[in-house]
DNA sequence: AGCGTTATTGTGAATACCTCAGAATAACTG
DNA sequence: CAGTTATTCTGAGGTATTCACAATAACGCT
């Protein structure tokens, strides 16, 4: 922790990739898994660019595995999900996106215009939305909930084109 | 109301189909569309079965409309959704479900075994889960929470297998 | 370290779900 | 009832994802 050589120092938090990876291996066998670059780098790859579709995930990875196939990808990532080392989750109209933050009870705000997503961390405590532990007879195991929200940029946008089509400003002449 | 020719009463729970074609008719109306037999017919088979998928729907319409076409219903489908006479939602893993519940604050329970979805009436209170109304600067409008579950049966059949794995009964010769 | 076993990845193709452009039809207005 | 225009139909296309089988490489053992 205290070593300050190249290697231990990264711009993505406070963990190199290394620590990561080893942390990642750990998890992977004790799953009972096979550690291989494909399924560390599409770890890396996630880690690094949370909210990524597959095909994105497929670009990324292929910086350090060039020759990684589309379906490999897809694969790992539903085997990773299966194990839970990743979280899958599909907003509306939208590919499904892939984190790795897991262990949290943390959820999705997804803008209905432009698709941005960020996270959300519970705000009513800590898992409010898994109250209905039993409906139906049925047993709730976790709650995924996406936010249909409209982003900042957006909504200002919309006011600035509404205001234009009454007010002084732009589109004089179509 | 006080009526009871066999046109007014049915199995469904109070309203009758016609009943609902005029109300349909009229909600239609005020946003603007034409009444056509198709979208009556896709809101009668949604009404009749929640939770169908697109694929559902059409064999359900073809009762009625034989000769209708898939991307027909997928595009009334996403219109009638579009105004919020219907309700889309999409479990993991399955295609697109369709529902005429819109105006209640209700959610869904989802057998990551079997596929069953049930409705929640989300237990804690009015909308617990819209609190964070603004994050990263995103105004939220609703909540899509899909509750990941294992249903009665499921639960029952998993808790028989295990023990017969280990226990005395069935599976004696495979 | 080398070797065998078996999970994993790559290859090639196929599927499911959904959308598009343009022509034909039918719902509403006057 | 006739005209206008939304809506449906026809036919094709596309994207996200999955499948079966062959090739590869990770791990346990000596």
């Amino acid at each position: 922790m205290t070593s300050l050589t190249p290697e231990t120092t990264n711009p993505h938090g406070g963990h190199t990739l290394e620590a990561m990876s080893a942390l990642w291996s750990g998890e992977l066998r004790s799953h009972g898994r096979r550690v291989t670059k494909q399924r560390l780098a599409v770890l890396a790859a996630v880690h690094g660019h949370p909210h990524s579709t597959a095909e994105e995930i497929v670009q990324h990875v292929r910086e350090d595995l060039p020759t990684i196939t589309v379906q490999s990808i897809y694969v790992v990532l539903a085997d990773l999900t299966a194990i839970e080392m990743l979280r899958k989750f599909q907003p509306p109209g939208t590919p499904g996106l892939y984190e790795t933050r897991t262990d949290d009870n943390h959820h999705h705000a997804f803008c209905i215009r432009c698709g941005r997503v960020e996270d959300v961390d519970c705000s009513v405590g800590e898992a409010p939305c898994l109250t209905p532990s039993e409906s139906h007879g049925m047993t709730v195991l976790s709650a995924d909930i996406v936010y249909r929200a409209i982003c900042a940029d957006c909504a200002a946008r919309e006011a600035a084109e509404q205001e234009s089509s009454s007010g002084p400003t732009a589109a004089v002449a179509p």
